[in-house]
DNA sequence: GTCAAAACGGGACGGTTGTCCTGTTTTGTA
DNA sequence: TACAAAACAGGACAACCGTCCCGTTTTGAC
């Protein structure tokens, strides 16, 4: 509770970890609240951090909204879906790992606010074209990631006409929209209905070699 | 450019028409500056209303974007999708001739401002739950009417296991993504990619019964 | 130890927001 | 014509927002 130990009134400058928690109560604020409803005061407070030392780290709330999708959002979406991705045996596991884990990890907080990136992309993407270059690289990097993981699948077990930038595009799409609908319905089963038919489609088309 | 023709300064009541323009003007800002980003004043500005007349017909501005969402997003879902996927002789077809007219409609302004029923919806639903119940009704109806005529279509060519509600949901939910990173990259090349891979998916599911 | 720069505390400031209040004018009714 | 209610004009108002400034403390280099 207090940010002064026992001892007098001596300050300990911690800039780095300052920084850190700044961008950790705007993350936490700008995915659950959004980007204009939050506050800087409310941020101050939540991070335990004065007016100074917030316009020293970020001179303008675009900066910290900026540090927040480059640091936070690119790590999340590398965290939560790149990684456990790339770590599957296929590409249809993967998928239906992550959305196993987005699912069961609403069910436990009761609420859905949807996903970061997709809040801030739709936001914040027109106001200001710095916001819509950073938000566009993490789409970029996630859609590609995961036509890289489709074309590992196609190496091991060969398909004609499949194109793996268009399925992964309508993998990030199908997830996108699926979280949205289940934000306005305070509902995971968007999410349940396009995991099982996204999964079903990719496993039929990429195995439809053997069948042929 | 004025609204005093030529005349003295006569006041003509028109109280349906300016709740209209107030309408008007609110859901062309909210849809493309967002709810939050778009303020009163400015408006006022646009629908060429006063303070007083606006405080007259909406108490609040929650009451104003509940208008929106209920009078002029509902509307604009039936227009652009629910009537033309009805007229379609397939929904397939539908669905190509949706994405293809809203894709050359983006080409034409250059911009991309993103569904406004998407946009609203991330915006608002965790913020009160009068916006976010108006926005639910809206998908509800929105996929109900894709499932119907999904049903429609099995009417006339049945198929096995082909769930028209999962299907609904798959379509709404990538049209909403697509249009998320359409938004993103401000480029209508996502919307292109999954019309394609969403027509592609329900013809080859809807004509199966005939190849078995 | 010196000293400049970085880190931070705390609050002032102007601009904007949404709401509300007090009048005035128009409209419908009798 | 009388009159009450609806429709509208115009601005006051407090609350809030993000930014900026000045003073103090800490840090690191020499």
């Amino acid at each position: 509770m207090s940010e002064r130990p026992t001892s007098s009134h001596r300050r300990m400058n911690d800039p780095e970890g300052l920084r850190q928690r700044l961008v950790d109560a705007a993350y936490a604020a700008f995915s659950t609240r959004g980007y204009h409803s939050s506050g800087l005061h409310d941020l101050k407070r939540d991070a335990g951090v004065t007016g100074g030392a917030l316009a020293h780290h970020f001179p303008t709330k675009k900066a910290l909204g900026l540090a927040v999708i480059q640091d936070r959002v690119a790590e999340a979406v590398e965290l939560t879906w790149i990684t456990p991705v790339n770590l599957a045996t296929t590409t249809a596991d993967g998928i239906q790992a992550v959305f196993a884990a987005i699912i069961s990890e609403l069910e436990r907080k009761g609420a859905v606010s949807g996903c970061p990136l997709n809040n801030l992309a739709l936001e914040l993407s027109r106001e200001d074209e710095d916001f819509q270059a950073a938000i566009e690289a993490i789409f970029i990097r996630w859609r590609t990631a995961i036509a890289e993981k489709l074309r590992a699948d196609l190496r091991a077990a060969p398909v004609r006409d499949f194109d793996s930038e268009a399925m992964a595009t309508l993998v990030v799409a199908t997830y996108s929209g699926a979280m949205a609908m289940a934000k306005a319905s305070q509902s995971v089963t968007p999410l349940k209905i396009c995991a099982k038919q996204l999964t079903s489609i990719i496993r039929t088309q990429t195995s439809l070699g053997h069948e042929l």
